[in-house]
DNA sequence: ATCCTCCCCTAC
DNA sequence: TAAGGTAGGGGAGGAT
């Protein structure tokens, strides 16, 4: 190992830089001060010590402790942790670092872990440097002494608007000045936010009057409240102002809070906090009542204590237990331990969770180490604790190692790994800066061709992101699958899955014979549950073509040969089953498996075959299934109750799941395990006996047992935070002593939710159904890694790329949005700028900022322009040095489905031929809605609203086959679920385009693979060769055509399509029902032809297609393009709107409403100068009626009305309740009557305002007739 | 109570 | 040399 070591020593992974080491050392954190002279090592806690890390940080100087899973008892995950420490002072609006120089420099020791409670907690926050520690209050403050202003607090007003605080403020740099923690140059900074801040926000609090005389015992404190506490937020901002501090009120800015006020804090924000002193209210209350500012530290929160006294689990830490006074003292050694751990590169420490919000580390994959960020390196399994500290050995210097841990390590040939694999599931980075990097990045050329400057990178990188094909490829197999079974329940019979029918297993014929197939857990009997999954998939596949290596150790990763020698930080993506018996992990870096078994093979990625065996695979899953949930590109779960039902067998599911591995293994040539059970999360958990290639049946008597062995963790969906809170909250991660618990203990320690899952997940029961319809919710677009920019315009260059990016994806889907998300990681004051992990993004501090956003008339867009200007807005007004950012990302919600009602011709001559009969003369049904939609368009406005993309007029609908017409009020007015298929069709067309390319190149294919893989040049074929059910025509074409075309992508989905004959024949007026809201008439064509809708049968969930066959096969028939009736092609105007659907009234309501009051506003801003139309007016009361009598929409047409009194009361009210001079009167009551029309008219301005009031009024009155006769009461409006 | 927003967390 | 993405579930806490 030491051999090893030295080799990474400038790498992540166990080795560190020496000099790196030297500096740590060197280094003397703040909290280090408090330690100083302090010899005692802390101990880390038990199962998760926390390491501290000193970066090279410069400066301010701030003690983290990482949480080291290592013998962290139950949890086996790597990360976890908090750490401590104190933040760092440095405002995100800071810049560069301060100097080195200021640093001052802390001992590193390596803490044993002793096992003390696992929580190191921000107790050992240390204090800072002497003089630090006074913090920005000093101890001693002159003023301090005065008159305490009132006693404990006393939120009682003082006095309300002095400025006290304001003066407070600029006093703080005083005490900022004087600590040594914060550089001068901070400070600066600092004071002057402060300044800023305390203007924004507290001018609202009433403060001293003069300020200058009172005591400012708390001068210089800056503080966040968190949570409820005993004197109350309000009360405590008052005491806190009053006497010269600053009140934060939010934390986003955590560099500005010195202190955190809490009386209570979850696992997540102890993490938060770590770095922060986290106080007691008592702390304010005493030094307003002494007149000085006490110390702290005396008064620093502890967690177990108080925290939840449900908990049971106080008991377990001591440090929990220990008082404050003690937790003083110690909190040097918490320090130290802290400390010393930091400088476990191996370990993992979980940067990530400390982010609590800034740490960026969050992410991580899990496996690794989840949170670590690579800087810290990861973290590793229990079991492998060990040997994380072997790795770690290697670079450290003495005092880090852990002798017995080291000789655990095994530096074993490939022969054998010893022992189990203890491994550490995480890629460990070191601490320090990664020398290759740093040393590349000094060349401009270097930089000008690989970080984000580069030409093409976020194609390039996408080009060769595993993670990001994975996301890809889930979202593209939810389609997929969700497409197959609209087929299935239509009755089509695709090509393949016929085939597969021949072999007697026809998902089809499987549900014709069992109509309780998917979804709800059947009543009686019960469900049988497989989840199936590849071994080592990326393994699997690569060794197809290489069988010499089968049997091997071998990873999948882009680093190959023997590029980065010992130290590459490249990613392990799929480690073989014999490499796994070294402890090489998935997810591990390249270097640390190395460590693990230095003969380990690598083999390239292959994203084409990835995708493809899994298209094999998903086929059969298909023709086999029930129901089908993709899980991911080499797992999904299947419910197979009616096909096991249905065997004559001693042990049916069994064979079953024999007989589908034996079909994938036929097909793929690769091995799946299969676990099965009667729910979901134990069918997942029987996986784990099953792998690898096997089978196993996990019986409901077996289940007692089994939960003794098992560990949170082992549960999906429960990771190391999980993992964390149980430890400290209960006291325990074993299942089965958290079977013990009650159910309210449990929900009390993780939440509400999450308790009762687990409480339910303990005894074997997941009631959850296979979810396989879901309608997408956001698009988003986010790099970290590569990011390195030199100035803004290149770091604006590349928001703006990224803006096409999402764009794109938007596009593909046919997707706008209303909402934006700017995700920056900034890096850490702390960390090295050039992280361990090469290209990484390092510990970072992350920001989030959400804007409304809005194209044309305030609705959804997908522009690349506004959603890039946006974002570069956003990202400026953080303020953040572009040297400094390593991460970016970009996150559309509010999804509206973009969509065409009017027919692209030119104009509103076609428009209005088009609405006058086109429709009509099909025999369609017309939505009012969308008639007014289409109606506003031939307005005056209309051409203030061209389309998105400009489309190109001369594209005839025939582009479009099928579903290019889509009636958009019909459309809209679908259940979500069938709206989503049906979207889903859209897609197949325009999958979301690998980054960067162009549709046109590629159709079907998600990201196209590359690296070793071929260009992935038949996806697209392959894909529909291999899908149940191919529609090439469409695929094809669609995607062609978006590129062509945006703007005039739109849809039209039909309405129901339903002949007159069978109206009558199922009793319905044909006249009426042509009339009504698609929805509505899905409805009663549904109970006519005695189908339960979703609605009736369970409103809830009411999420999926009704099973049975025929009836669905009615529903989806209609969409079926081979008989869809294509209308004529509609204008160029997207209008994006979404009716109430059933599925989810409460969601959907606000949507509709939200696009309605869009389309409203529109309308109102299309005829600012002119009388509204009189049609638009009429379609407008009919659309509302209908709502009002149709009992579905009440809600939301009153909501409408509300929104558009308040439209006009911003625009006309001055008119509103006019009384109506008798000229006036005459002529809108012509108006109203249809007789006369004020088109091209100039009119006045009381004309025009009146008339608007009017038609609110009309319309009101209408609403209210429609509610008189229905409801015998009358709508209220308020 | 219920919603909405802002995260955290999790998974592959 | 490496490619640390991405979407959805859920909780905490403020707004309504
Ligand atoms: N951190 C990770 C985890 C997984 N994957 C990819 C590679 C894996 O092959 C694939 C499937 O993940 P699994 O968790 O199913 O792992 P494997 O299939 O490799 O192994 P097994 O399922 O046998 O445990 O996802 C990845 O790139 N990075
Ligand atoms: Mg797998």
């Amino acid at each position: 190992m030491a051999a090893l070591s030295a080799d990474d020593s400038f790498d992540y992974f166990g080795s560190e830089d020496s000099a790196f080491l030297r500096e740590l050392q060197d280094v003397q954190l703040p909290g280090d001060a408090r330690q100083a002279g302090d010899t005692s090592k802390p101990s880390l806690l038990n199962p998760d010590s926390e390491l501290d890390q000193s970066g090279d940080s410069d400066l301010l100087p701030r003690n983290r402790t990482l949480d080291i899973t290592f013998g962290g008892p139950p949890c086996a995950q790597p990360s976890k942790r908090r750490r401590l420490s104190d933040t760092p002072p440095v405002s995100p609006l800071r810049s560069h670092d301060p100097p080195a120089a200021k640093r001052p420099r802390h001992d590193i020791n390596l803490s044993i872990f002793a096992d003390l409670s696992s929580d190191i907690s921000f107790n050992e926050l240390s204090p800072p440097l002497p003089q630090s520690d006074a913090d920005p209050a000093p101890v001693q403050l002159p003023s301090q002494v005065q008159s305490p202003r009132k006693a404990g607090g006393s939120n009682t007003k003082r006095n309300p608007n002095s400025n006290g605080a304001y003066n407070a403020l600029q006093t703080d740099d005083d005490n900022y000045l004087g600590e040594d923690i914060y550089g001068a140059a901070h400070f600066g900074d600092f004071g002057e936010y402060m300044r800023r801040k305390r203007a924004k926000l507290q001018i609202q609090n009433t403060e001293l009057d003069e300020g200058t005389e009172r005591n400012q015992i708390f001068r210089g404190v800056s503080i966040y409240i968190n949570g409820r506490t005993k004197p109350s937020v309000q009360e405590l901002r008052k005491l806190i102002v009053d006497y010269g501090g600053v009140f934060q009120a939010y934390l986003d800015k955590k560099a500005l809070v010195t202190h955190v006020i809490t009386c209570s804090l979850t696992p997540a924000k102890v993490r938060e906090f770590q770095h922060m002193k986290v106080v007691r209210p008592e702390w304010l209350v005493d030094s307003v009542q002494k007149g000085a500012l006490l110390p702290w530290h005396d008064y620093i929160f502890q967690t177990g204590g108080r925290i939840e006294g449900s908990m049971q689990g106080r008991t377990m830490q001591p440090s929990m237990h220990t008082f404050p006074a003690q937790r003083a003292q110690t909190s040097a050694q918490g320090f130290a331990s802290s400390r010393a751990q930091s400088t476990m590169y191996g370990v993992q420490t979980t940067r990530a969770s400390t982010s609590g919000r800034n740490y960026a580390a969050s992410k991580r994959p899990r496996s690794p180490s989840p949170d670590a960020d690579y800087g810290f390196d990861e973290s590793f399994p229990d079991d492998d604790w060990e040997r994380s500290f072997d790795a770690d050995e290697a670079g450290l210097p003495p005092v880090y190692r852990i002798p017995q841990w080291k000789s655990t390590i095994p530096a074993k040939p490939a022969t054998k790994p010893v022992q189990p694999p203890p491994a550490s599931k995480a890629p460990v980075y070191a601490n320090g800066p990664n020398t290759h990097a740093a040393r590349a990045m000094q060349d401009p050329a270097w930089r000008a061709a690989h970080t984000s400057v580069a030409p093409g990178f976020i194609e390039g990188y996408y080009r060769n992101s595993r993670l990001h094909y994975l996301s890809t490829w889930k979202t593209e197999l939810r389609v997929l699958v969700a497409d197959a079974q609209d087929r299935a329940e239509r009755g089509d019979v695709p090509g393949v899955e016929a085939r597969l029918a021949s072999q007697g297993l026809s998902m089809r014929g499987a549900k014709l014979t069992s109509p309780k197939g998917k979804g709800r857990a059947r009543e009686g009997s019960q469900r049988v549950i497989m989840h199936v999954d590849f071994d080592a998939f990326f393994v699997s596949v690569g060794l197809l073509d290489r069988p010499e290596m089968r049997g091997k150790p071998v990873v999948v990763c882009h680093s190959q040969g023997g590029a980065g020698g010992a130290s590459s930080t490249s990613e392990i993506a799929s480690a073989s089953y014999e490499a796994r018996e070294f402890g090489i992990k998935n997810g591990m870096s390249l270097q640390q498996a190395r460590q693990l078994c230095p003969s380990i093979s690598t083999i390239p990625y292959e994203f084409e075959k990835y995708k493809k065996l899994s298209l094999k695979f998903y086929t059969i899953l298909m023709s086999v299934a029930d129901d089908l949930q993709a899980v991911s590109v080499d797992e999904a779960l299947i419910d197979v109750t009616s096909s096991v039902e249905q065997m004559v067998s001693s042990n049916p599911a069994k064979d079953f799941a024999e007989s589908v591995r034996a079909q994938v293994k036929e097909a793929t040539g690769c091995t799946v395990s299969i676990g099965i059970a009667h729910n979901i999360m134990m069918a997942r958990l029987a996986t784990r006996k099953a792998k690898p290639a096997g089978s196993f049946h996990l019986t409901e008597d077996e289940i007692p047992a089994l939960m003794g062995t098992l560990d949170i963790k082992d549960l999906h969906g429960f990771g190391s935070a999980a993992c964390d809170k149980a430890q400290e909250k209960l006291g325990s991660t074993n299942l089965g002593e958290l079977a013990k618990r009650s159910r309210g203990v449990l929900c009390d320690a993780l939440g509400k939710g999450t308790g009762e899952t687990l409480w339910k997940a303990i005894r074997g029961i997941d009631e959850r159904k296979l979810e396989s319809d879901k309608p997408r919710k956001s698009v988003s677009c986010e790099i970290n890694y590569g990011i390195r920019f030199e100035d803004n315009e290149q770091a604006e260059r590349f928001v703006h790329q990224m803006a096409e990016e999402v764009t794109r994806r938007l596009q593909a889907i046919n997707k706008k949005g209303r909402s934006l998300t700017l995700k920056v990681m900034q890096r850490d004051p702390e960390a090295p700028v050039e992280a361990p992990k090469f290209m990484g993004h390092g510990i970072c501090i992350t920001h989030n900022r959400q804007s409304p956003l809005s194209g044309a008339l305030g609705r959804a867009t997908d522009d690349s322009n506004i959603i890039g200007a946006l974002s570069w807005k956003l990202l400026r007004s953080m303020n953040i040095p572009p040297q400094e950012l390593r991460g970016l990302g970009i996150q559309i919600q509010k999804l509206d489905d973009e969509v065409v009602v009017v027919p692209a011709g030119q104009g509103r001559l076609q428009f209005k031929s088009k609405d006058g009969k086109s429709y009509a003369g099909q025999g369609r049904i017309h939505d009012p809605l969308e008639r007014l939609v289409a109606e506003l368009d031939v307005l005056p406005t209309p051409a203030a609203m061209p389309p998105p993309h400009g489309a190109p007029a001369t594209r005839p609908d025939v582009d479009l086959p099928n579903l290019s017409q889509l009636d958009q009020s019909v459309y809209n007015a679908l259940p979500d679920d069938i709206r989503a298929e049906l979207s889903q069709e859209y897609k197949r067309r325009s999958v979301t385009p690998a980054p960067g390319h162009n549709a046109a190149r590629e159709p079907s294919a998600g990201p196209s693979n590359v690296g070793t893989d071929a260009p992935a040049p038949n996806l697209a074929r392959i894909t529909r060769a291999l899908a149940p059910r191919s529609r090439p025509h469409i695929s094809p074409q669609k995607r062609l055509y978006g590129l062509l075309a945006r703007p005039a992508q739109k849809v039209k989905i039909p309405p129901p399509r339903v002949d007159e004959a069978e109206l009558v024949a199922l009793g319905l007026d044909p006249g009426v029902f042509a009339v009504l809201p698609v929805k509505i008439q899905r409805e009663q064509l549904a109970q006519a032809r005695g189908v339960a809708t979703r609605l009736s049968q369970r409103p809830a969930e009411a999420v999926k297609p009704l099973k049975a066959p025929k009836k669905l096969g009615e529903r989806f028939r209609y969409f079926d393009p081979l008989n869809e009736i294509i209308p004529p092609p509609p204008p160029p105007f997207a209008v994006h709107v979404e009716l109430p659907t059933l599925r989810k009234p409460k969601k959907n309501a606000r949507q509709v409403q939200e696009d309605a009051q869009a389309l409203l506003a529109a309308w109102l801003q299309g005829f600012q100068a002119h009388v509204p139309h009189r049609r638009d007016v009429d379609h407008f009361a009919k659309y509302l009626s209908l709502c009002v009598e149709s009992d579905l929409g009440i809600e939301q047409a009153t909501a409408l009305m509300r929104w558009w009194r308040i439209l006009l009361r911003r625009s006309l009210g001055l008119w509103e309740g006019m009384e109506l001079d008798e000229d006036v009167e005459q002529m809108l009551e012509e108006w109203v009557a249809g007789n006369r029309t004020f088109e091209g008219v100039r009119v006045s301005e009381e004309l025009l305002g009146c008339a608007w009031w009017v038609a609110f009024e009309e319309i009101k009155c209408k609403m209210n007739e429609v509610a008189r006769k229905r409801y015998g009461g009358s709508l209220s409006f308020r």
